[in-house]
DNA sequence: GAATCAATATGACATTTGTCATCTTTTCCA
DNA sequence: TGGAAAAGATGACAAATGTCATATTGATTC
């Protein structure tokens, strides 16, 4: 299983490095001490997994993730951390991290590095318990990106609530057909058909 | 590393024994055939890990792990399963299983199980696509409550789909009219107005 | 066989909805 | 200050929706 290994720390890379060649079946293909180099060191190497420190100086490891997976979105990568922290999970786990796991202990590494070598996906209790809460609200969608603007957006979100074009309008004080044009131009954007689709595209993306 | 494995099937008690020995690592201390074995196993040989199906004849997994907690919060326990099944992922969650693979391929378990030994979690990835959804759905809305018979509820969740009455009548081999009275009587049994908020009920209640 | 019940269908109807072309008003900025 | 842009309004129209009263059908029960 060939590895390559980013962080930021040389003594932690080289400490690394010497406990996972320890095991005959690891290799460290490559080492880097920075995300920016995470995506042409993937590209020069193809490890396996690749093994990445998460808060680094210069590019920090989700953002080099998010680099990554452009490239390659099947990518393995296994994230190691000194501690828990809660934004960077919830990064990790959207842009399809394997794991997350807390470099207390360099035991867990290998069997943790194994595991997602295996097509598993490994994180340590502590993150699994924060888990739930992160996912409540989950990926919700960027609707100013499809030019939605404030207004059209506070339509949708009373549309989401079940109101009528008629309550809508008297809920922003403008006239129904204003209402209507409105709608019809935010479901035009959305590529939906009616309010009820609407609505479903609401809860679904949030 | 000591293994209690449970399984109902004999041949792949075998079979596992036999891969998870060829580690020199694995000792498989035990191997019951049943859910009510799971509990007196894990109090004789204590395992590091015990390694059970999740399905079987008798007592399921999830009930024995339930069980087991009771007495040995902190046991560390692996299911293996042929298939994804949503509602045993949640039990498995909510228990503390620390892991839930599917046995597709044999080479994943070893792996797995030295993770899970050395502290962490592991899920495999069609399991882990899934939790998102699993978590959010605390508190859903008892629709039988309201004699919402069974074919009403489908209809719900295409108007939660956010088809038309002519797309579902094609769904459901029913006429347009028929979804129609079908729906003005849902409407009137959980005290809505029309689709939209419907299907806005549905997702707030799910 | 008649009565009955549930499931499905129909037609008529009033509303609501979505679309579009065309205005009016406001804003803003060169 | 003049004139685009924007935000908002209107009216006309077709389609979809929700309601209701009334069939039709098939199975069940008596």
């Amino acid at each position: 299983m060939r590895i390559v290994l980013i962080d930021d720390d040389q003594l932690v890379c080289m400490s690394l490095k010497m406990i996972l060649e320890a095991d005959s079946d690891i290799t460290v293909a490559a080492i880097g001490n920075d995300g920016t180099e995470a995506l042409p060191l993937y590209k020069q190497h193809n490890p396996d997994v690749l093994l990445m420190d998460i808060r680094m100086k210069g590019m920090n490891g989700t953002d080099a993730l998010a680099e990554l997976v452009k490239e390659y979105p099947d990518a393995k990568v296994l994230f190691l951390t000194t501690f828990v922290d809660d934004e960077y999970i919830v990064k990790a786990l959207e842009l399809g991290a394997k794991g997350y796991i807390v470099k207390q202990n360099y035991e867990n590494i290998v069997p943790a590095l194994k595991a997602v070598h295996s097509g598993q996906n490994v994180y340590g209790t502590e993150v699994m318990e924060k888990i739930p809460d992160l996912m409540k609200n989950g990926d919700s969608f960027d609707y100013s990106a499809c030019d939605i603007s404030e207004k059209e957006y506070e339509i949708i979100t009373l549309v989401a609530d079940g109101l009528s074009n008629k309550e809508i309008a008297s809920n922003l004080y403008l006239s129904e057909g204003t209402v209507r044009n409105y709608l019809s131009s935010i479901l035009e954007k959305l590529e939906l058909r009616d309010r009820t689709q609407l609505a479903v595209f609401y809860y679904q993306h949030k």
